[in-house]
DNA sequence: CTACACCTTGCAGTATGCTACAAGGTCAAA
DNA sequence: TTTGACCTTGTAGCATACTGCAAGGTGTAG
C-alpha cells in the first residue's frame, strides 16, 4: 500500500504521515524499488492511535515518547499512569485558566448591560477603573 | 519618558512595546530630536489595557479592533456585547473540548488501574481495542 | 577620552502541527 | 506519445506573542 491509499484510510493527508516519519511518531517503512513507502495494513492504526491520543490532549513530542507507542516496552503501566496523571494536572489548570477568563469577560459584559451612561464602560472595567 | 521607563513601569519589555506598536495596539508615540520614543505617563495605562484585556481571553487581534481601544468611538455598547458574547461562547467551547479530553485521560487512567495483565493496556483503550 | 547604559532599525528564531509549493521521477491508460 | 495521477525531496509559510541579536547612534559619568 502506497502512502496515498494509507492517508485516505487512516484519514489524514500524506504530508502529514510524512510529516508524522520525520518527527519519529512512525517507524519509517520499507521502500518499493521505484523509492515509494510501502505500507502494510496494520500501518493505519498506528496513525489512528496517534490521533486518539491527541484528542485525548496530547502533544505529538508527548505521544512520541508515551510509553506503549514504541513496540517492545508494554509492561510498567506505572509509567503510563504517571504520564496520564501529569497530563490531567496540566489539563486541569487549563480549565481553570479559561474559567477565570470566562468569568471575567462576564463581569465585563455585566458592566456593559448596566452601563447607563451613553459611552460604554466596559473597556473602563477591563483597566480596573469600573466597578 | 523614554521607552525603557515606560516599559519597568507597565511591567514589559521594551521590544513588548515596539511590537504592540508595529501591531497597531499603541499609537505612534512622539519623537525627540535624537530619534528617541517620547511617551506621556497614560501611555502605561495603555498598555496595562491590553495586559487586562489579554488575561481576559482576548487575542492582540482581537484587542486591536476591541470597541474603545481606539478614542473616539466608546459609545456603542452594543458592539462591545456582542464582542464579549462571541467570546464567552469560544470560551465555552474551548473549557468543554478540554473536558472531553480530561475525562478521556480520566477512562484511560482506570483501565490502566484495571490492568490484571503484564502488560499496560492504556495503550489499547486509547486505540479504542479496550474497554 | 572612554566606558557604559540606553536608544534606533530590521531580521531571525521560538513552539505547534501541519499545509503548500517547486521540481522532478514513475506508472497506467488512451 | 502524451496526459494525468501519483510518488519523491526539500523548502517555505501559517498563526501567536513575543524574544534576541546585530550594527549602529546617543547621552552621561568618570
Amino acid at each position: 500500500m502506497k502512502i496515498g491509499g494509507l492517508a485516505e484510510e487512516a484519514g489524514v493527508s500524506a504530508q502529514a504521515i510524512r510529516f508524522y516519519e520525520r518527527e519519529g511518531l512512525l517507524p519509517r517503512p520499507e521502500r518499493a524499488a521505484n523509492g515509494y513507502r510501502q505500507y502494510n495494513p496494520s500501518a493505519a492504526e498506528r496513525i489512528l492511535l496517534i490521533g486518539a491520543a491527541q484528542a485525548a490532549g496530547f502533544t505529538l513530542a508527548e505521544i512520541r515518547h508515551l510509553p506503549g507507542m514504541e513496540d517492545g516496552r508494554r509492561e510498567d503501566c506505572g509509567e503510563m499512569r504517571e504520564e496520564l496523571d501529569r497530563k490531567i494536572g496540566v489539563v486541569d489548570k487549563q480549565i481553570a485558566a479559561l474559567r477565570q477568563a470566562r468569568a471575567r469577560l462576564v463581569k465585563l459584559r455585566a458592566t456593559c448591560d448596566a452601563s447607563t451612561s451613553d459611552t460604554c464602560q466596559a473597556v473602563d472595567a477591563l483597566r480596573g477603573r469600573g466597578s
